[in-house]
RNA sequence: GCCCCCGUAGCUCAGCGGAUAGAGCAGGAGCCUUCUAAGCUCUUGGCCGCAGGUUCGAGUCCUGCCGGGGGCACCA
């Protein structure tokens, strides 16, 4: 294994010892590897308590065992064994140096693809046509992005969709709404919120005007072509409002992804055909209904799912059901994805659920809701404006933006028009870091003060660590990357560090976590700075060949915390 | 009422069944003639909500309780 997650390898090799050694078969990962942070210690292997148990020997006794027959002298210090059964393990300075030389000019960073790649849909940002974005579409957008491109670099294929609210009775008085107003060039809805508002209002107030919504409706679910044209001219304008809003952000999403609502209405009657075909639906108060096993309602009856409204429309329920159906059968995907807030954590539940009854989902596919928390206010409500409303997405990020250029122009002696990019870089990267680097899951408190923060676990804390990489390297004019050497602590803490990227990796893929990674990427940046401050580099006392080596590791480190960021959806830029 | 999630330092949060529970902020003490001080070093601060249980070992797993949030039939 040339390349790969250190604590593995340490597992294989503990692994071979207790074959050889009591004839145990375990698999690297049961070997019970951590990172350890006791001092002159990288690694424990934790094994021997548990295994000891099993086979009736002192936990002592079966850590000495795989001692004695660890082949391992190639990249470990002799292990030792302390405590009840600890084994403490130092990797070879050597090892180590040969390890992070390698990774100078691996675009991977010794990173390995995975060896089984999957096909995930995955379900992300999903805003309202003719609605603007506001900060409830924030968590989706980023953490869905970040999936996107953690899953892409970890080697499966990703079919990214936008599940765009694109369809429904509000449709009906929109579009009477722009009939009135007309839709030429310049229509009003280029401001969606306030064209939503006008023809909420009209329709409060006006019944002729609810009764031309009401059939408008009807014309536009009858396939209406006049019609359709100007629900398209909505879906349009709107879809160009959420791709400015994605530019800024630096959100991968285009047109090209978007699969709304509207997407699955050819297959909604199928759905509700085969469903019943299976004999898995009920009519229930009118209403046709799945009532996938194990979930209740208030008074422990069974609760539905209901897939056709009394009325005969279909509700969310059914656009879901045809959603997995449409991934799964026509696009053949392994795994689905929903990146959508946990309140509606039940309601995937039973769409899972009911969609293995009816035999859309099978063992070979996986189904995960990736839920995630509330943002809060300051107060530790959610966050609203002082009027109440929710906050407009645009106003955020401008609000941002700006106050990252504040700090830009007290600090930065870039002209102007890189400030502004740096500015763009520091603000949009703090808004997605803080909320990245919070476990997704849980709700997590807006404060522009923290993710602002000149100091502390912030993005702009990991692009200043890149920009003294790059103003380094920059100095070094065109820099020679030598043998790396291990002359310092703080210089072989980087080391260990550094190698540490694909474990990282791993466990955000794996777990869904970006803040897994950008737990990892604020480490390495803290353990570079303590290498930079007390490690030089380009000063003249300093040996050519510890030079080249520190201008290697300083390359590599660049390197990742670019590449981590990246995954992030992060800019680094060069220089702050 | 039932179900789900959360309670870790003053604040915001990490923590993979393993050793003395870690960061950041805030508080205290230092460090810029030297590669970007948006930085670094040292330091104060914890009955991990409470009570049981499982385990050689529990912040982590199980049960109960207390507190907070969310969900529970035609909105999505």
């Amino acid at each position: 294994m040339a390349h790969g997650d250190v604590g593995l390898e340490l597992g294989a090799r503990v692994a071979g010892a207790l074959r050889r050694g009591l004839g145990l078969e375990i698999t690297p990962a049961e070997a019970v590897i951590r990172p350890s942070t006791r001092e002159g210690v990288d690694y424990q292997c934790n094994a021997a308590m548990s295994l000891a148990k099993k086979i009736g020997k002192a936990p002592r006794e079966v850590a000495e065992a795989i001692v004695a027959h660890l082949d391992s002298a190639d990249l470990l210090e002799v292990p030792e064994v302390a405590g009840p059964g600890f084994i403490n393990l130092r990797l070879r300075d050597e090892w180590l140096a040969g390890r992070v030389g390698a990774l100078v000019g691996d675009t991977r960073l010794g990173v390995a693809p995975v060896e089984q790649p999957r096909r995930f849909a995955l379900d992300y940002s999903s805003p309202n046509v003719a609605k603007e974005m506001h900060i409830g579409h924030l968590r989706s957008t980023i953490i869905g992005d970040a999936l996107l491109r953690l899953l892409r670099f970890a080697g499966h294929e990703v079919v990214p969709h936008n599940h765009l609210g694109d369809w429904g009775t509000p449709f009906g008085m929109l579009i009477e709404h722009l009939v009135d107003e007309g839709h030429g060039a310049d229509s009003g809805i280029s401001d969606l919120n306030r064209f939503y508002q006008q023809a909420r209002a009209k329709f409060d107030a006006d019944p002729t005007f609810a009764d031309r919504a009401r059939a408008r409706v009807v014309a536009l679910q009858g396939g209406d072509e006049g019609t359709l044209t100007l629900w398209r001219a909505l879906v349009e304008e709107s879809t160009r409002h959420f791709q400015q809003a994605y530019e800024l952000l630096g959100i991968l999403l285009t047109p090209g992804d978007v699969y709304g609502e509207s997407f699955y209405n050819p297959y909604l009657d199928t759905v509700i055909d085969e469903l019943t075909a299976k004999g898995l639906t009920e009519i229930s108060d009118g209403a046709v209904c799945v009532f996938p096993p194990g979930f209740t309602n208030r008074e422990a009856e069974p609760l539905p799912l209901i897939v056709r409204k009394s009325d005969g429309g279909y509700g969310y329920a059914a656009t879901d059901m045809a959603t997995v159906r449409y991934w799964v059968t026509e696009r053949g995907m392994t795994d689905l994805l929903y990146v959508v807030g946990t309140p509606q954590a039940q309601h995937f539940a039973m769409i899972f659920a009911a969609s293995r009854q009816a035999g859309y989902l099978t063992e070979a596919q996986t189904s995960v809701h990736i839920g995630f928390g509330t943002i809060l206010g300051e107060d530790g409500k959610t966050i609203r404006t002082r009027s109440g409303e929710s906050v407009k997405l645009a106003d955020l990020l401008a609000e941002a933006v700006e106050q990252a250029a504040k700090t830009v122009a007290e600090r930065s002696s870039l002209d102007s028009d890189r400030q502004a990019e740096v500015a763009r870089a520091v603000g949009i990267g703090a808004v997605k870091y803080a909320d990245l680097s919070n476990d997704r899951e849980k709700d997590y408190v807006f404060t522009w003060s923290r993710m602002m923060a000149k100091e502390g676990n912030t993005s702009v804390y990991l692009q200043y660590a890149n920009a003294r990489c790059q103003s380094v390297l920059r100095k070094a004019g065109t820099p020679r990357f030598g043998e790396v050497l291990v002359t310092d602590p703080a210089e072989r803490a980087l080391l260990v560090r550094l190698l540490q990227l694909p474990a990282a990796i791993t466990a955000a893929v794996e777990g869904y976590a970006p803040h897994k990674l950008t737990g990892y990427l604020y480490d390495l940046a803290s353990t570079f700075t303590t290498f930079y401050d007390s490690c030089p580099i380009l000063r003249p006392d300093v040996p050519d060949e510890v030079r080249a080596s520190r201008l290697a590791l300083t390359k590599v480190t660049s390197d990742v915390l670019v590449l981590g960021l990246d995954l992030l959806g992060i800019e680094a830029p060069a220089e702050l």
